[in-house]
RNA sequence: GUCCUCGUAGCUCAGCUGGAUAGAGCAUCUGCCUUCUAAGCAGAGGGUCGCAAGUUCGAAUCUUGCCGAGGACGCCA
């Protein structure tokens, strides 16, 4: 269904047909791309420049032949040669025609190709950790992590989403902690201060409040106290992830990844295959470091696969390092069997990828493809004001303060806007009152509208025939045609998508098709010949029809991938 | 100090991994609702793509060096 790649075959084979000596790269070098101006055609390609290069032949004799070949196909019209060595081509009425018939035939599946060819993708994302519930910081890598996962399942992909509980370790003693101060408060009718460790925020107190009235509690088992804290905290969590429409098949806990013996497991291997000596790491620079000091200790050779220094797996008091752990739980990924390991992660952990790259290698798993997409901060800005947040005051805008108020479907549209690796700046009041300036209801507006024009033939008893139509007798007028060369992007834009693990390329795709349709609804508003209902001649209806039911049909599944609804009315 | 990311219109950002005259939204200005949804459309102005070299038919895109912004460089998680 790429009439890009489709075409660029045909060139290939054009070539293959008329010279010899044409070297294996070239099938990468040529390319073949719908060219922004008009007048380069329909589709333009480098070829006659790559090809002279290579043979050291005239440019215009390669284009002659080249020419020659190309037009025994039906579908082009005419094909020019042009300096500095571009083959632009035109299709046929014809062409356009047979496309809307085959993609229309395609239904929902139009876009949408195998491209994984089912290979296992686990996708790790969020992986708050367990301490409160979501704020604004996670949300980008939620909402990226969601759609990406759901891009990659509908392209044959299959896919994994999973969730990393740091349910161990200093911060979940904290919590405990904190719970536990809250606990005594209400026993002795006290009020306390908090320490500087402990958590701050009100959610901790609910879920004491919560504890105090189960009868099987007890203020001093504290194992226990931690498991309740992790398991209401995640509840918490839970609860944003699903008003955000974002769902998980995993939530794995670290605790049980030690539990198991995956910690030794790893330990093992690594020093099976030297990867482990105890030694001194350099003093390290840039931060005031004055508590430092020259200690032996485990380290892990992660520099011999890329990272810049080695790195610590066991701490002064025996027990492993956060690192170590994230080690643990990329072995037990890996050994579950994924082709790829996607990680999702906040742009302040990029100097983190090389080591746990590092250490898959070093595990053994060289066929396993490691990616990270980092999201980049997100910065709230109320009143032209960047509002900062801090750790320590428990000053956190959360999730669930800002979702009731600006709806799931214009948060999701809009934390996709940007490239991921981009900053992103998150206007509240762009959101809440200027709600009209909103992309997502652009894009919505086109589907309604569409919705809308079907309505009315009813209503006339126009048929709407979305079936086959006959390609020799149809006409078709140039901005019929540039609908259909938009839609005809679609499976280039899904591709690339894909390719590069990058969704907002279906945001803008979705943005710039809705556009494209506006100007074409507009056209029948100022002259008659254009109105989508031609009376007069119900085949040009027919065209007219089927090409609308296309562009309804990929903005509602380009949406779908965004979980973002549609709707007939608006 | 080292490393990573970024720098595109007044503002917020795309730019199909090297293609032809660099695009969109917002803001400013001008038109368009007795006619299929004006949450819309058409048009105007607005640019030394941070700066400078290099690579080549061709650079916003690749390389190097500066300048500027953010981040990372712990036995924290």
């Amino acid at each position: 269904m790429n009439i890009y790649q489709e075409t660029k075959n045909k060139i290939l084979d054009a070539l293959y047909q008329n010279f010899k000596n044409l070297n294996e790269g070239i099938e990468n070098k040529v390319t073949c791309e719908q060219p922004k101006n008009k007048k380069f055609g329909d589709i333009s390609s480098n070829v006659i420049l790559v090809v002279s290069k290579i043979l050291k032949l005239d440019k215009k004799n390669i284009s002659k032949i080249l020419i020659n070949t190309l037009l025994k196909n039906k579908y082009f019209d005419r094909a020019e040669f042009i300096e500095p060595g571009f083959l632009n081509l035109y299709f046929s009425n014809e062409f356009w025609l047979n496309f809307l018939n085959k993609i229309s035939l395609k239904g929902d599946k139009f876009g949408f190709s195998n491209l994984g060819n089912n290979r296992k993708v686990n996708i790790e994302f969020v992986s708050a950790n367990p301490t409160g519930p979501l704020h604004i910081g996670h949300l980008r890598g939620a909402i990226f992590g969601d759609v990406l996962s759901k891009l990659l399942s509908k392209t044959g992909f299959i896919v994994t989403k999973e969730y990393y509980v740091n349910d161990l370790g200093t911060q979940v003693e904290n919590l405990a902690i904190t719970l536990k101060h809250h606990l005594k408060n209400y026993a002795n009718s006290e009020n306390l201060k908090m320490t500087e460790n402990m958590y701050k925020g009100e959610y901790l107190k609910k879920i004491a409040e919560k504890l105090i009235k189960s009868p099987s509690f007890n203020i001093n088992d504290f194992e226990k106290l931690k498991e309740y804290a992790v398991k209401n905290n995640l509840d918490l969590i839970k609860k944003d992830l699903s008003d955000l429409g974002v769902s998980f098949n995993n939530f794995i806990s670290e605790k049980k990844i030690h539990d198991n013996g995956l910690m030794e497991n790893v330990y093992k291997i690594l020093k099976k295959n030297d990867y482990i000596y105890n030694g001194f790491l350099e003093k390290p620079k840039g931060k005031k470091s004055e508590k430092w000091k020259p200690v032996k200790q485990l380290l892990f050779k992660s520099s011999l696969h890329g990272d810049k220094s080695d790195r610590v797996l066991k701490k002064e008091n025996g027990d492993w390092t956060y690192f170590a752990s994230d080690v643990a739980y990329h072995y037990d990924k890996a050994i579950r069997g994924y082709d790829e390991i996607i990680n999702i992660w906040g742009a302040d952990h990029a100097g983190y990828i090389d080591r746990v790259r590092a250490s898959l290698l070093a595990l053994g798993f060289k066929n396993t493809l490691f990616t990270v997409k980092l999201c980049q901060i997100v910065n709230l800005i109320d009143k032209k004001k960047v509002i900062k947040m801090s750790k320590r005051d428990g000053n956190f805008v959360l999730v669930s303060d800002i979702l009731p108020k600006i709806g799931k479907d214009v948060l999701r549209f809009f934390m996709l806007t940007r490239k991921n690796d981009a900053h992103l700046d998150f206007d509240l009041e762009k959101c809440l009152n200027e709600t009209n300036e909103n992309p997502s209801f652009y894009v919505q507006y086109a589907y309604a509208r569409i919705s809308s024009i079907k309505r009315i033939a009813e209503q006339k008893k126009q048929q709407i025939n979305i079936k086959q139509i006959k390609t020799k007798s149809a006409s078709l007028s140039i901005p019929e045609i540039d609908l259909i060369k938009s839609l005809s992007l679609w499976p280039k834009i899904i591709e690339s998508s894909v390719a590069y693990r990058e969704p907002h390329r279906i945001v803008y795709f979705l943005i710039e098709l809705a556009g494209n349709f506006h100007s074409y609804w507009s056209l029948g508003k100022s002259d008659n010949k254009y109105k989508i209902l031609a009376e007069q001649n119900s085949e040009l209806t027919h065209v007219r029809f089927l090409i609308l039911n296309i562009i309804q049909k990929v903005l509602k599944n380009g949406l779908d991938l965004l979980s973002v609804s549609v709707k007939d009315k608006m």
